[in-house]
DNA sequence: ATAAGAATGATAACGATTCTCAAAGATAGT
DNA sequence: ACTATCTTTGAGAATCGTTATCATTCTTAT
């Protein structure tokens, strides 16, 4: 089988379809980012890259990362505390609650809040062009 | 008339309720901040209280914003690009517009959608502490 | 007025991110 | 494939917003 080549495949047909060029360092950052199931920040994300691509470096991770933003591959998300944290665009589009206690990362969608926000801004003269909600939440604890 | 000290009285014991000790310092930063109606970050509003009272430094006008936010005096905003921004809680809760050209920011409020968010996290077994809507929107052109 | 603890200014330190620059690499035209 | 051109890279310096340090000054409860 060849599936590492496989992957590296599909990351540079990916790249070539955002008209990005292509180097190993990009191939090898986005095919973590694929793999990714979480929201790493950079320095994780950097880590990751170099079990593939030792040659990496931090600065390339954050260069590509704002190639990456800008040809729409991947979404940059600033949380409260710390640094920002990547996921790319695969998915459908969705908003996150955080766990206060534990950081935890939920993703939601509501079409009905989605439209809620795009009547509102109308409303006022305003199209969105992206948005972002976060809820910041705490577990309701099981009544054992 | 005595303007000054009124206004001194009354973030005197804003800060006092709030029991947040005394200083000039945190009564300047306390008038400034119940002044501006726009979302000032920390060296626009050391730039103003240094008016009030020069000897401010900008390392006590962070340390205020975060005990007085501590305190529930203001909010700190993290808007996307550039530092924390900030705002007194004296007005109702309400979520930000932000014009993605002119960095303009507009407030709104939803009784609606804050009921969907409640709705969304509980159904996921969370209490929502508190959360975070931006819309980053550009100006609907006017047709003349 | 005084003692005990807290807040201050100046500046160093910090973490996240961006910039600089010489060297290596990717792409398009031959 | 071979070059020329333009882009990306790694390493580390630089920057930005913010927090920490520490000796001095100020608040507050007594």
């Amino acid at each position: 089988m060849s599936s590492e080549t496989d992957k590296t495949e599909k990351m540079t047909a990916a790249l070539r379809k955002a008209g990005i060029r292509v180097t190993r360092q990009r191939i090898a950052l986005l095919g973590v980012l694929a793999d990714a199931d979480d929201h790493p920040d950079a320095v994780e994300l950097h880590e990751r890259a170099k079990l593939v691509e030792p040659s990496v470096s931090l600065a390339t991770v954050y260069r590509t990362l704002s190639v990456l933003e800008e040809g729409g591959v991947v979404h940059r998300h600033a949380f409260e505390g710390g640094g920002a944290r990547f996921e790319t665009t695969q998915e459908d589009h969705h908003d996150h609650i955080l766990d206060v206690d534990t950081g935890e990362v939920i993703e939601f969608q509501s079409d009905k809040i989605e439209q809620l926000q795009d009547e509102i801004a109308r409303a006022l003269g305003y199209d969105v062009v992206h948005h972002k909600l976060e809820l910041y939440c705490r577990k309701i604890p099981k009544p054992d």
